[in-house]
DNA sequence: TTGTTAGATCAACTTCAGTTGATCTATGGT
DNA sequence: ACCATAGATCAACTGAAGTTGATCTAACAA
């Protein structure tokens, strides 16, 4: 089923981590869902019927966020329940800090 | 040459503006660049030799970029210097913030 | 004014991500 | 054992996003 397939998320963030998260957040769907699991651990039939959406689909966009990292899952019986995992969410919180505070540099003129 | 038309980004970021910045964060050119950017001003013809990008290529990039408001422009005579918005990045870290701040409640049980 | 350079823009092409419907697997109920 | 349901997976299709090379515009230098 590959539900127990994460990506790692040690230490500071990597540019290709951060990328996949950024890439995970970057979709109207995908985005829906995080709204929907903003609020707290979901059962993917939940997610189905509240978001309106096929249930290939959804199960598709669950796919690309579990392998980026940014959710995990929780097996019970026959229902899956997902939820957003911290460490991705002050993960990314802490490489935009980084990008942030180097940022206002002025230019070394270049003519 | 459309390098005055920013994204608004004023208060609390609206889902559509932070997946705008997602967007424009989450492809592995634009995040060369947003790493270039991250020690400072640049123009656009130290961009093109440091990244080793074709012009028309970067010139792309930028321009997503800009749109999304996540970079702004200074035209300098023959030259444009670009850099990061603080308050793109400080409005995404918020906005990730909300998401972390509920996300660990436990699910309904949904049989 | 002519030539050169920075960088935006355009059109044609390519590539990859998302969609859809069908099928497959596992769990639980009868 | 049989059936129903949850959800993953697959193959075919579709469309949007990125690439490339060419052209266009504005600024400066001679």
């Amino acid at each position: 089923m590959g539900v127990g397939r994460y990506a790692e998320l040690v230490g500071p963030l990597e540019a290709d981590q951060a990328r996949q998260l950024l890439k995970a957040l970057a979709d109207p769907v995908r985005l829906q869902v995080v709204q929907a699991l903003a609020s707290g651990e979901r059962c993917v039939c939940d997610l189905t019927g509240d978001l309106d959406l096929a249930q290939s689909k959804l199960s598709f966009h669950l796919k690309v966020m579990r392998e980026a990292g940014l959710i995990e899952a929780r097996v019970e019986g026959r229902w899956i329940y997902y939820r957003l995992r911290r460490d991705a969410l002050d993960g990314l919180q802490g490489w935009l800090g980084e990008l942030a505070a180097g940022c206002s540099e002025p230019a070394a003129p270049c003519g």
